[in-house]
DNA sequence: GGCGGCATGTAAACAGTTACATGATTCC
DNA sequence: GGAATCATGTAACTGTTTACATGCCGCC
């Protein structure tokens, strides 16, 4: 899955390791997360399977940058991954739901404890999706791209609603867990 | 993460590799998915580590059914892990999302196809989850066990209604975002 | 000079997936 | 007899996470 996460951002325009890195924090992280780590050695194996080329940044003498550029293999290969739908619910996993299907093991303060300190959670990652509504569109500086960035930034804000929504949904299952447990 | 929900059903009562399979499938399958792989081999590497037991059951002698049983070493390990509350979001993973962020490659068309696929998936996920309401306690017949099911089954309860809560919300967003598209 | 953030990487461990394999039982 | 489902397992692979490691730059 990285490597199509990778494809997409690099078909926007050449990138190094940390400006993936960033990118995904930003955005597709929130739906499928990547330590470095993980993303420098697959733009290593993507550079050995053709899918990416790579060059030194001159600009930058002491720091070895290495610029990584989608060819046009890469960019077949991420329009074939586009073209097979899913066919499957994407598999869900949320080891929260796990501990409290297993909760009847614990003191109902100890459920609280866990559930209170994850709706702060969830409220702030509310308001970080909160601030990202107004600017909706951080590759604006590339004018002479080839890419529409008004037609990509539609799809990027669904994104968002999507989790939007998710935010707003699991604040209230947990107040309505939260008040069910403390009335027990 | 599979090693706690194995603990979990375990401690409830004595199971093979299988009655563990399909428990999961019914219930935690539902947000923490696992493969029969993975279930046997994790159950055997459970086992030399002391934390379950397994014997052969007797009653069929052609099958050779593996019947594990959880130690004290295992209680006691399911009992720390459920102690330490989580201090994070659980990263969540939805490849959709990845697909429709990067959607700007694909005609409207292609996107609408998928996103109303998963639409009757999800319909179908939610239906799924409003059948299992009636019947809450599938471990009702352990009448001697020291477990107390009324209390587990609220836990589960629980959980079922976050399902109930995701569909519903997953579907409010697709009908959204099917409508955006198609308004383009 | 020390601290924090920038930037890049490797190694080892762990988790999860797919494919292969086998044999029994049940139903048609 | 054949197909589907029950039931158990191994092997190879792929993906993900954690830990280790290094060095730069700017700020106080």
């Amino acid at each position: 899955m990285l490597k199509y996460i990778l494809l997409g951002f690099l078909n926007y325009q050449p990138m190094t390791g940390y400006d993936l890195k960033r990118s995904i924090d930003n955005s597709t992280g929130h739906f499928w997360h990547a330590y470095h780590s993980q993303i420098y050695t697959t733009l290593r194996k993507m550079e050995q399977d053709g899918l990416v080329t790579s060059v030194i940044d001159d600009n930058d003498e002491k720091l070895e940058r290495r610029i990584y550029e989608i060819t046009e293999q890469g960019q077949s290969e991420l329009k074939q991954w586009l073209g097979k739908s899913l066919t499957q619910l994407p598999p869900s996993k949320d080891s929260l739901l796990v501990r409290l299907f297993f909760s009847g093991l614990r003191s109902p303060q100890e459920v609280l404890n866990e559930l209170k300190f994850q709706r702060q959670l969830h409220q702030q990652q509310l308001e970080t999706y909160q601030q990202i509504e107004p600017e909706a569109d951080p590759q604006s500086e590339l004018e002479g791209s080839s890419i529409d960035f008004d037609r990509e930034a539609k799809f990027w804000r669904m994104t968002l609603e999507f989790g939007l929504a998710y935010e707003k949904m699991y604040l209230n299952w947990l107040d309505e867990t939260i008040a069910r447990i403390e009335s027990l």
